[in-house]
DNA sequence: CGATACATGTAACCGGTTACATGATTTT
DNA sequence: AAAATCATGTAACCGGTTACATGTATCG
C-alpha cells in the first residue's frame, strides 16, 4: 500500500526522473550541485528513497551491466508514478501550505510548467500570490500586535519573518506577469505558425 | 554523554526556558501561538525533547503536585544548559551556515540580545549581513551561468531563492543599523544615568 | 601504478510525526 | 453533567544523517 504523503525528496526524484531517465548518481549530482540540494543530497537518504519509489511502482529501474559486481539502475517514471507526479503538483495551495510548507510550494512551482504546461503554472502562480498577499497581511496584524512586547533581536527576527514573505509576494507578482508574457508569446508563436506555415518553433 | 549537536527545537527550549521558567505547555503553547512553531510543535516532540535535556543537566524540573497523578513540571535552565546556550549563540557565522542552516541562524538571532547583550547581538548582526552579502554575489553569479538553460518556472523558483537571499541581507542592514542606535541609545543614557544620579533606568 | 573522481550501496542512530491515552479544570 | 480546554505523556513508524564499505574508470 503505497504511503500516503510521499516526502519532499522523493517528489523532487520523481519529477527530476520526469525530466529523463537518470542513474541515482546522476540524481545526487543534481542535488550536490544546484540549490536543490536543501532537499538532501548523500546516497544514505537517496537510494533508499529510489528503491522505495521502484517498490511503489512509481520509478522502472533499468538495470545496465546487469552480471556485473556493480550494475547501474537508470530510473525513468512510470505512468502510476506521473499519476502521482500531476497530483501533486495540481493539488490547490492553501493557506498552511504558505505559512507551514514553502518548501514543498517552490519545489512544485520549480516544476509545474515542466509536467502540467504554462497554463497550469500560471493558475498555480496566481494561487501562490494570493496565499501569500494573505499570510503577508496575517503576519504583518501579529507583528503589529506582537512586536511591542518583545525584545529588539525578537522583534527584529520576526520582521525577517515578515519581510521574507513581502519579497516572496513580490516574486509571486512578477512570476504571474511573466508567465502571462510567455504564454501570450506562445499564443502568437502559434498563431503565426499556423497562418505561415509552422515557421516559428514551439520550443 | 550529552550529544554533540543538539537540534534546533532543544535550542529553542532552552533559550525559552532562559528567559523564564516554563512548565512543558508553556513551552509548547509557545510555539503553537508563534512563527516558533516552524521548529515545530506537538507534545511527541517536545516532551522527549525536555526529557532528554533534563538528563543532560541542561535544564532542572521542578516539580510541582508531586504526589498527584499529573504531576506538573516546570523547567529552569542549569549552569551547564546556559554554557552550551552561550556557546551555540556565540559560534561564529560560516558560509555554510547561511548556504544551509538560515533557520537554525535566526533562531540565533532571536535569542542573541537576550543571552549575551546588545554588544553580542551587534556583532552577530554585522558577521550575518556579510555573509549574506557574500552568499547573494555567490547565488547571483550561479544564476547567471544556469537560468540560460533552465524552464521558465524552474528558472524563476532560482530567482525566488536568489531574491529571498537579498530580502534577508537588506533586513540585515538594517538589523545592523538599528542596532547600533540602540546601543547608542543605551550608552547616552548610562552617561546621563551616571552624571545625573541613575535617572534613567537601563531596563 | 597510485590517486582521484565516478558510482552504488548498507546499517546504526536519532529525532520528528502521528495517533493515542489520560487526568484536571473550567465553562456552558 | 457534558463539553471544551488545560496539561502531560507514550509508542510505533518513518525517513534523514552519518559513517562506513566497495567497486570502476580515468588520468597523470
Amino acid at each position: 500500500m503505497p504511503r500516503a504523503v510521499p516526502s519532499l525528496l522523493e517528489h523532487a526524484l520523481l519529477a527530476l526522473a520526469h525530466q529523463e531517465p537518470r542513474s541515482g548518481y546522476a540524481l545526487r549530482r543534481v542535488f550536490a550541485t544546484t540549490p536543490m540540494g536543501h532537499y538532501s543530497d548523500s546516497p544514505g537518504s537517496i537510494y533508499p528513497a529510489l528503491d522505495r519509489l521502484a517498490r511503489r511502482g512509481w520509478l522502472s529501474a533499468a538495470v545496465h551491466g546487469a552480471g556485473s559486481l556493480r550494475p547501474r539502475r537508470v530510473f525513468s517514471i512510470t505512468p502510476a508514478g506521473l499519476d502521482q507526479l500531476e497530483k501533486w503538483l495540481s493539488a490547490r495551495i492553501t493557506a498552511d501550505d504558505v505559512m507551514w510548507r514553502m518548501d514543498d510550494v517552490m519545489l512544485r512551482f520549480a516544476f509545474v510548467a515542466d509536467v502540467l504546461g504554462l497554463a497550469a503554472a500560471l493558475a498555480f502562480s496566481c494561487d501562490l500570490e494570493g496565499a501569500l498577499a494573505a499570510h503577508v497581511r496575517q503576519l504583518t496584524r501579529f507583528y503589529a500586535a506582537a512586536a511591542r512586547a518583545m525584545p529588539v533581536t525578537g522583534r527584529l527576527a520576526l520582521a525577517s519573518g515578515v519581510e521574507m514573505y513581502e519579497a516572496q509576494h513580490r516574486w509571486a507578482v512578477r512570476a504571474v506577469r511573466e508567465l502571462r508574457a510567455h504564454e501570450r508569446a506562445a499564443r502568437t508563436a502559434d498563431r503565426a505558425g499556423r497562418a505561415g506555415g509552422a515557421r516559428v518553433p514551439r520550443r
